[in-house]
DNA sequence: CATGAATGAGGGTTCATTCAT
DNA sequence: TATGAATGAACCCTCATTCAT
């Protein structure tokens, strides 16, 4: 196993017990063995649990943003673009239950530091608050707070992916789909 | 100090400090110590520290559906009634801002046994639930699957909780008051 | 319930609990609930939990010492004396197996001051000293040293005892109960 | 110090404050410091304070077991090699004093699992057993059930160690030694 | 860079004993 | 005398982290 394979195995061990058992509850020593590495490696390549921890968030961040900017459809219709960005990301919270569930648990944990979590926050919900901001100056969107807004967003979508991670088929439902999506829009739209 | 009074005390100190420093990172002895009653003496109340998490976590939780069931209003307007609810329920958390809290970090964290975690919430809801299914007779709500209206409330609650904790002036402005509850209504509304 | 009863319940009940557990396995406070008292009445009856495992010590052997002389035959014939002594010793233990094995575990533990042990070890044991200095003068007995005898007796007094514990039934069987005593008596005749 | 040189401190250590204090009075805290080793170095070799006891009695069953069968005669004179059994047996009890003493506190008691007691007491009475046995197919033994024999003989054994380690020079006395055998050899004899 | 034995502070929990009622 | 809630020292054990190999 090579250096970076070994510090990819530790962060996916680390999901998955963070995940499965919660952050304290799960010792660096069992990351470690179960990712195939002595436990001194484990601080060859994080200086600390929380360090560890912190990477790991920041690195899901970042592939789900990335993800999604992949994506992006600026096709000039705001409800197309943002149906079809509502798709995007709750296919990736389908792809990756773990990490979506690792969101879920720690996006308000004390176990990140307040700075982190909020700049993460941030980073993410900037995307919808473009979209809204230029929603609400054509007039679709209705003239809420921005900032309101986005908690919304992000609680729907929140609340949208734990029921589509506890009925995963739903969401190849079309009902269901378009349903959760209702609900996204609607509530914003002017 | 009487019996009842040492274990709400420490009912009370265990709010404060598990959602400032998190369920793991709390030492009972710090409970213990910060409640003002000896080490020992929160192992009479409570078997162990996972009880006692067990037992904060009914007893806000039971709070909370006493403060919104002696406050439903049933006029038969089912707009007026729900926006009442909304009210009411947005009023409780500003009022317990710690409970408030200890429910955004504990609802989904393995700190607390799934099994007790999912029955709370599913009484909780069921108060939603009991309005939504009235809406979708009537015809004032959209036909959407049940259990994603319930999940999609419940996120909504949570962030307008968590902008109105943020902002807490915010909650005397009318127009932000409305907003929160526009989004809210009108993402299930026909 | 009585006073004594009270105390006597105590005794009982720490008796059976230091049997099937241990002394140190075994608190004050279960002891008390299974004795049905409260915790702090055991600490009336005895100053502290030693204290009642050295009064338990003292009392039963003060039962055993009894039930012996009471029984004692004293008819010039060493011989058959001292078989009348085996057989009403040994019925002692079977009619008594709690007390037996408390005796096996506890005659020789940390958990009873060493002044006490070997002081209730002396007094039960010199019956047979007498009984073997009798017989060395007649010249039945073998002239071995008093206390190694002393010894040996009691050694073969809780191997019979741990024996018929364990198969009680043979106890019945002549041919066990004459085997047990012939061992017995062989070892010290001349 | 190497690993199994902190192993084996750890074990020795603990067999002398186990044998003067007891199981329970002595910390796990007392065993490591007095061994020179951390408190945490105790759970990297032992799981738990009661397999550290179980490690120490099977290691010194062991010993006991290698030492006599090291020395076994086999010249075909049953007394005579029985003699020699009981020598080294005693010897190896006079040698090694704590072992013995931890023998005769702990084979009986609720501190070592009931299970593991008994298979080390068959293991090493076993060797008797043959003896027996052998001795009774040449009529030199008396034809007693053998389990009783054999917990007539452990008996005989613990008495007789007990009598020499509290008087341990008169083990290098001809007549105490002969004595002491003569009564192991006479209550079995035909 | 990798290892895993060693560390020791700190955690949850127990329990003999006390004392106000 | 009887009660049982309260006490807090002491216990067993865990674990993040270090460092010699």
């Amino acid at each position: 196993m090579s250096r970076l394979d070994k510090k990819q195995a530790l962060l996916n061990t680390a999901l998955t017990l963070f995940v499965s058992q919660g952050f304290h509850a799960t010792s660096t020593a069992s990351i470690a063995k179960q990712a195939g590495v002595a436990t001194g490696t484990l601080f060859h390549h994080f200086s600390s649990k929380d360090e560890l921890m912190k990477q790991l968030f920041l690195t899901i961040k970042q592939e789900f943003a990335d993800a999604i900017k992949a994506q992006l459809s600026q096709q000039g219709d705001l409800k197309a673009d943002t149906k079809h960005l509502w798709q995007v990301a709750i296919d990736w919270a389908i792809a990756n239950p773990l990490k979506q569930e690792f969101f879920q648990q720690y996006s308000m944990s004390p176990s990140i530091p307040t700075a982190i979590r909020q700049q993460a926050m941030n980073d993410i919900l900037s995307f919808m608050g473009e979209l809204i901001l230029q929603g609400q100056k054509t007039g679709e969107l209705a003239d809420y707070p921005l900032s309101l807004m986005q908690e919304s967003c992000h609680g729907q979508y929140l609340a949208a992916t734990r029921y589509f991670l506890d009925h995963p088929d739903m969401w190849q439902d079309e009902a269901h789909k378009q349903a959760s999506f209702s609900m996204f829009w609607n509530a914003m739209k002017a």
